[in-house]
Parts: structure tokens; C-alpha cells; sequence
DNA sequence: AATTATTTGTCCGTATGTATG
DNA sequence: CCATACATACGGACAAATAAT
């Protein structure tokens, strides 16, 4: 198991505390040494930590006038960090989880063309092992969960296109993150949230690994928006469900 | 005039080392007090600058064993300054163009229609006042290629979604970073890289501006990958003139 | 299984640079 | 143009982790 440094640990703190609202775009952090008192860590480590805030733009460091919250527009929100204080931030995480459906949309059918076209047979093999796992697993839904993960991610990487595949391995991560939050937070429906796997959606994912694998890319990116077009319904049903 | 600080010199430095391959991934960097000596500055920039690179997943400190290149896949290639150095990368730039335009070709025309969906009054008047610096701008290239630039950018602002936005945002100037660079390296051709402001062309941003401004998603979708896809054309007609 | 060597991680005293009032 | 307040930079010391012996 990997330990955090503690630069790392307060990066996540003050992030935290910027996205919940603590401390508002435009304000001004304390200087350096009060920060490392607050903290109860030394400057150097404080300084540290402000870096890898700053290289997410979430601030930015002006000598004399000292470190200013940027505004939210400035953010980088594709960041594995700054997605996860956003998904357990209270407010709006399903909003969150609707603007990363509404992106996923946007690309990852393309992306299931693309590899449909561009797969070669090592990454065919690695899309057959996957779905291979979906098959054996569709009565243990954790199991399932983490075979549909891998599922979607080599088809992801075998679109040949890095900026896409990072992208959406990024997004999924979030999708992950967003969804434990939603579910640990009204454990009551969670069978709602997480899709119960069942043998329509096997087929569905069938229909995505046949076409990908016979490279038919119409096909493919076809079936892929049906999948998430559904998958945002069912956050839609939940979110309606909650009100 | 913003001055870059040393550490951010030496994460560039560093940076554009390691995507031009001159340290390959799965190397060990010299130790932190070589490489203060290699650069020139204290331990402390050292390590601040080696926190910057670890922030983008360029890199991983281990205790003992030393900080090693990751693997590129892990790269967080959504980030301004990652793409500049891809972009500044001898090998490949044009692959990166594509890519880049792949993506947006998945998430600007959804982007477009999100835009018709949910545009305030306000957001439809920054748009409309983009579009008419593009009409006045017909005879300048320069000022044009800005405008256009804005008014993607105004589009892209009122979909309402800061995680598309946010993505676009960087895309746009990932685009300009990697143009830039192509056009200085083969400026033989900078009228074909530049595209050629047209009243045809003018007209194509006129059919998407009334469909934003109408609300008929469907048509802002349709006109903006029409353009996209020109876009791509040209892209590919320059590529092969290169041969 | 214990020891050592190597490298990152942490702390702090001090000095310099720079924008603001 | 000066004073002030802050970020930035330096370097020596020590702590912690872990690969090698």
C-alpha cells in the first residue's frame, strides 16, 4: 500500500476546503508560515502542497499580494484529485455525475467505433478475455462491477488514440468515485444504483463486443450510446427518486 | 508580465526531456541532489519542480529506490503544459492534431446542441456579439483566427456543463499550441494550416450561430460537425502535402 | 532475520526578490 | 522612492522507508 507523503495529505485538505466552500474563489489563503502552523507542517511541505494546487489551478501564488483562490472556470477539473473532492463534495454530486454521463456520451461511442476500426488482434484478445469475465461473473454484481470496468477499458484503449483513452479512463474513475459517494449516502436505494446486472444487459454487452470484434464500427458506436443513454436514465430515476 | 518561477522552469526543462524520450519511462532520475546540481537550483526547487511533474503522473518518487518515468499511458495528458511539450515534440505532431480533433469532433457538436438546449439571454449575447466581431474581422486573418477562437469559446461556455467546458477550453488551446507549431516548422504552407477566413465559411458559422441562438439542438449539432470534419480534411490534405 | 546503505521526505534558520501602498 | 509584507530560494541537518547485504 502506497503512503501518502504529506504534502499530499494537505493538498487533499485545502482542496477539499476549496470545493466545499471554506475558502471562496477570489479569497486569500494565509501566507505560507501560518498555513504550515494550521496544518502542523513546515514550510517546505506547505510550499510543496501550494504547488500542486497551483498546478491544478486552483490558486495562484503573487508575491507580496500573496495566494488567491482562482475562479471555478479556472479549475482542472480532469484531475483524479480534483474529481474526487468533487464527488464528495455534499452539494450537487449528481449534478456532477450528469455532466460526466452528458461527456461520456459525447466520446465514448466514438471511442467504440474507433476501436472497432483500429483494434489489433493483441487488444482483440485482451476485449475477449474481458467479456469472457462478464460472463462468469453476472451473479456476483461486485464482480461484475469491476469486469464491466476493465470491459469498457480495453475496448478504451484499443481506440488507438492516447488523448481519448486517457481521457476516458480518467472519466470512469470519476464515475466510480461519484457513485460510491450517491451510494454510501443514501444506502437505502443502492440497489438502484448499482445496475443490477442481468442477462439483457449482458446481451447488450455482447452486441458492443461482437461489433467492436467484427469491426463493425457503425454498430458499435450505436449500441454504446443505447448502453449509457440507459445508464443516464437510471440516474435520472434515482435522482427523481430522491426529491 | 507573469515571471516563471525556477521550479516551473525546471518542471518545462525536465518535462520536455522526458516526452522527447531523452529519459524514457520506466528510468530512474538521478538522485534530487544531482539534479539541483544539473539545473542549478536548491534541493527545495528541486523537489517542488519533481512535485509538479508527479502531479501531471510523469513521474513517481519511491523512497530508496528513487523516482522512476511512468509508463505514458499514465501521463495526464489534460494539461496545458503536457500538451505543449507534445505539441513542441518533434515526433508525431500531427497524430496529435487528430487526436485532438477526434475528441472534438465527439464533444463539440454535442456541445453545440447542449448550448441551443440551455443558453441563457446573457450567454446568447456574448454570442451574438462574437459572431459580429467574426463579420467584421472577414479581412484579417489574424484577428480572425482570435474571434473565431472566442466565439467557439462562447458557444462552449453556456452548455452549462463545466466539465465539457472545462475539457473544450483546453482542447482550443491545445489546437493552438499544436497549430503554432506545425506552421513554424513548415511555414512554406502557412496558408493551408491557417484557415483561410471565406464568406462560405463565414456563412457555415452563420448556420450555427442562428441555430444556437434559435434553440434547434439538432441543427447545431449537424453544422458543427460539418465543420469539424472540413477542419479535419484540411488537416489530412496537409499532412500528406508533407510526404 | 538483522544490519546497513541509499534515497526520498521533512524541518528550519536565513537570505533574496518583488509587487504594493 | 521608500518601506513593508509576502513569496521565493538556499542549504545543512535529521527522519523514514526500503533495497541490498
Amino acid at each position: 500500500m502506497r503512503v501518502k507523503s504529506r504534502s499530499e495529505e494537505v493538498v487533499n485538505a485545502i482542496g477539499k476546503d476549496i470545493v466545499n466552500g471554506v475558502i471562496s474563489p477570489g479569497e486569500r489563503l494565509p501566507k505560507v508560515e501560518e498555513l504550515s502552523e494550521d496544518y502542523g507542517v513546515s514550510r517546505t511541505v506547505m510550499r510543496e502542497a501550494l504547488q500542486g494546487l497551483a498546478a491544478r489551478k486552483i490558486i495562484r501564488a503573487n508575491q507580496r499580494s500573496g495566494t488567491v483562490v482562482l475562479p471555478r472556470n479556472e479549475w482542472q477539473l480532469w484531475d483524479l484529485s480534483v474529481m474526487s473532492w468533487l464527488s464528495e463534495s455534499e452539494q450537487r454530486n449528481e449534478k456532477f455525475l450528469l455532466d460526466l454521463t452528458e461527456v461520456r456520451l459525447g466520446l465514448e461511442p466514438d471511442a467504440a467505433a474507433l476501436a472497432a476500426k483500429n483494434a489489433t488482434e493483441e487488444e482483440k484478445a485482451k476485449i475477449t478475455a474481458c467479456f469472457e469475465r462478464l460472463e462468469q461473473t453476472l451473479d456476483d454484481p461486485k464482480a461484475w462491477a469491476a469486469a464491466d470496468y476493465d470491459f469498457h477499458l480495453s475496448i478504451i484503449e484499443a481506440t488507438n488514440n492516447q488523448l481519448m483513452a486517457g481521457l476516458l479512463k480518467l472519466l470512469h474513475k470519476g464515475l466510480i468515485l461519484s457513485r460510491e459517494k450517491t451510494v454510501t449516502s443514501l444506502n437505502e436505494h443502492t440497489e438502484l444504483q448499482q445496475e443490477q446486472p442481468t442477462t439483457e444487459i449482458l446481451n447488450r454487452h455482447r452486441n458492443l463486443y461482437e461489433a467492436v470484434i467484427s469491426g463493425d464500427a457503425e454498430q458499435a458506436k450505436s449500441v454504446m450510446t443505447d448502453m449509457i443513454l440507459r445508464v443516464r436514465q437510471l440516474i435520472e430515476a434515482t435522482q427523481e427518486q430522491q426529491i
